[in-house]
DNA sequence: CTGAAAGCGCTTACAG
DNA sequence: CTGAAAGCGCTTACAG
């Protein structure tokens, strides 16, 4: 599954490139890049043999033709172009990934793990920001396929035709963080979310939180619903079973508008709850927002728990909980999903933590 | 300049693709996706014809035709696949993104806008986390030479032997936000930063802070080294000349760190200067925590101000001041110097807008 | 207005 | 161990 950028050859070559080329100006090859005539020519081979030496193809080669060949290349800088092989082998070493919001500091982070990972497999990833539109996604989906990606993932993925219609296909789908709105669909890479709502519940209650509400983007979300439904079902459990009206979002598209939004009816309805769980940390910029031109303090009139844990929280958020998902790990989780074998596990369930940073207040306020 | 996917027949096949398709399974094509091959027997003319249709090139193909060809794209579903493409034209649709901080979310916002502006003149862009090391830098520029990338965009870029030789060699570079470190290289994106650093210290000394102090990143970063050099010559016009010891970095690779460590420095040298200006709001990031660590508080105890005006501060960092760039206009202004004319201007300066969103403090703190 | 054919740069059976 | 040749899916002069 080693591609060409790391096959340890073709590696050498491209390291020196920049080294050597010095030496033999471009002008030398017809159009620009040297191609595989141009290496096989100054090997005194035929292309096929350099392209076994490229590819690493065991027991093909002499050692001699193999120097001269790996010598060629260096000298001329030569690396493959994509387009020959994708054509000749109908897929290339593009993998596509459909982020729903590319401004959450915690999807960024997904991306940029699982480009590093994947770059290590000698993938190229395409990024793109569907926004959560359905059109956006499919007009990408049907990019990535003219592309011939190997791999399309999808972190975050919004129901759309153009979805319903590949995963029928047999398209190479990954889904991460959020299940296939079309059924079931594997791989999957995610977290434990409906544990991860139970322990949110239990963090609140546990800290005498008992005017609990939750306050969440859309459902359509299994990520969302099942962090929901984990922390309802613990809440009840408890004793501190949430009214439904303590269970509300806002028709927003924008989490920072949920939050800002949901919370603004909180407030109208009087006295704020002591434990609010956003079901997205930029839900929870959103509400703290509000909270804090209402002149209250988080965490000294009530907690505040998001999710996700955004890399810049402990810098700028000291005063949110949060659900840790372990963003680093995504990337290796990705590339095994699209690399793996056939029995690799269908399902992949990282670990998530919840990052306590608050002191729960020394006593209720009185007013 | 306006690529297939935005070819008015295309896009409709394109969209009519996920409806039709059911009515002839995949199984009909020999490799899974239909070929022009597919089309050109559908519509029972040759491929060149469905190829001149499908490019929109004018004048090639009477109206028949033409209905006769979009119809059978219709109802195959077709989409050209690049690798063919790319392939005969010795260039592809792909562009790439190279940038210094995915972290950064006015990277992020910048990358996402350049993406959606490309998407709009037909073209795919691959984003690419450099972490502003050269090694990488160069191991990406290989990579997307391979890919026969369209144009190679810097955000960021850093010094690099690869970078060097690719200017050389006129592959298609476009610098933003930083110039190349290279010499000078066209086109560039960005905005005048030595003005900009011009109206931070006007702003600080306006506000009655005396006592400056300026926290940087490497200096290496033209952006960086004209934003110092702006706030150092204006605070000195003013009367407020900064002392070298006012002017610090620290040894981190990341500018949160850099922040934090700066200010520890800063503070352990005794009374906290009443104005800093960080060079970015990473930096001004790391600087607030410890600050807060100290339990001084912005802006209470001291103005801070920082650069880039991440779109989250509106919601988690009310207490910045703030350099905002408009990250939105970079993504045309990406597109345009990548799909431009020779005599399009080789350099584009975007407003930028100081953002205050802090109150002086009613009076200094008298400890 | 339309088509036959060359060729972009690779990989990979197939012979030898 | 090595090479000649076919072919991946396109575009584009060139003829007609």
């Amino acid at each position: 599954m080693r591609g060409y950028p790391f096959d340890p050859v073709a590696r050498k070559a491209g390291i020196a490139t920049f080294a050597r080329m010095t030496i033999r100006p471009a002008s030398r090859h017809p159009h620009g890049q040297p191609s595989i005539a141009s290496v096989a020519a100054r090997a005194g081979v035929s292309i096929a043999t350099v392209s076994r030496v490229v590819n690493g193809v065991a027991n093909k080669a002499s050692a001699e033709t193999t120097a001269r060949v790996r010598q060629a290349i260096l000298e001329l800088g030569y690396r493959p172009i994509s387009a020959g092989r994708d054509l000749r082998q109908r897929s290339s070493r593009i993998v596509a990934l459909l982020t729903a919001n590319l401004a959450n500091p915690a999807m960024a982070a997904i991306a940029a793990a699982a480009e590093a990972a994947l770059r290590a497999d000698g993938l190229v990833m395409v990024l793109c920001d569907t926004h959560d539109r359905p059109d956006l996604q499919d007009e990408y989906l049907l990019a990535m396929r003219a592309q011939r990606a190997r791999a399309i993932v999808l972190l975050g993925a919004v129901a759309s035709p153009g979805l319903a219609r590949m995963q029928a296909e047999g398209e190479t789908l990954v889904f991460v963080s959020r299940r296939s709105p079309h059924g079931t669909a594997t791989p999957f890479v995610g977290i434990d979310n409906r544990r991860a709502g139970t322990e949110v519940a239990r963090h609140l209650v546990g800290r005498g939180c008992a005017d609990l509400a939750v306050v969440h983007g859309a459902l359509s979300s299994s990520a969302t619903a099942e962090r929901l439904a984990g922390f309802r079902a613990e809440a009840r459990r408890l004793g501190c079973a949430l009214p439904p009206r303590a269970i509300l979002s806002a028709a927003a598209t924008e989490h920072l508008e949920i939050g800002y939004q949901a919370m603004s009816v909180l407030l109208r309805r009087g006295r704020a709850p002591t434990g609010i769980f956003c079901t997205s940390d930029l839900i929870a910029f959103g509400a703290h927002r509000r909270l804090l031109e209402e002149g209250l303090a988080v965490p000294r009139d009530l907690t505040l728990v998001g999710f996700d844990d955004s890399p810049l929280n402990d810098w700028v958020a000291p005063w949110l909980d949060s659900v840790r998902v372990p963003y680093d790990s995504f990337g290796p989780a990705i590339a095994r999903a699209i690399a793996g074998s056939p029995d690799a596990d269908a399902e992949t369930t990282l670990p998530h933590r919840l990052i306590v940073r608050t002191q729960p207040p020394p006593e209720r306020r009185d007013d």
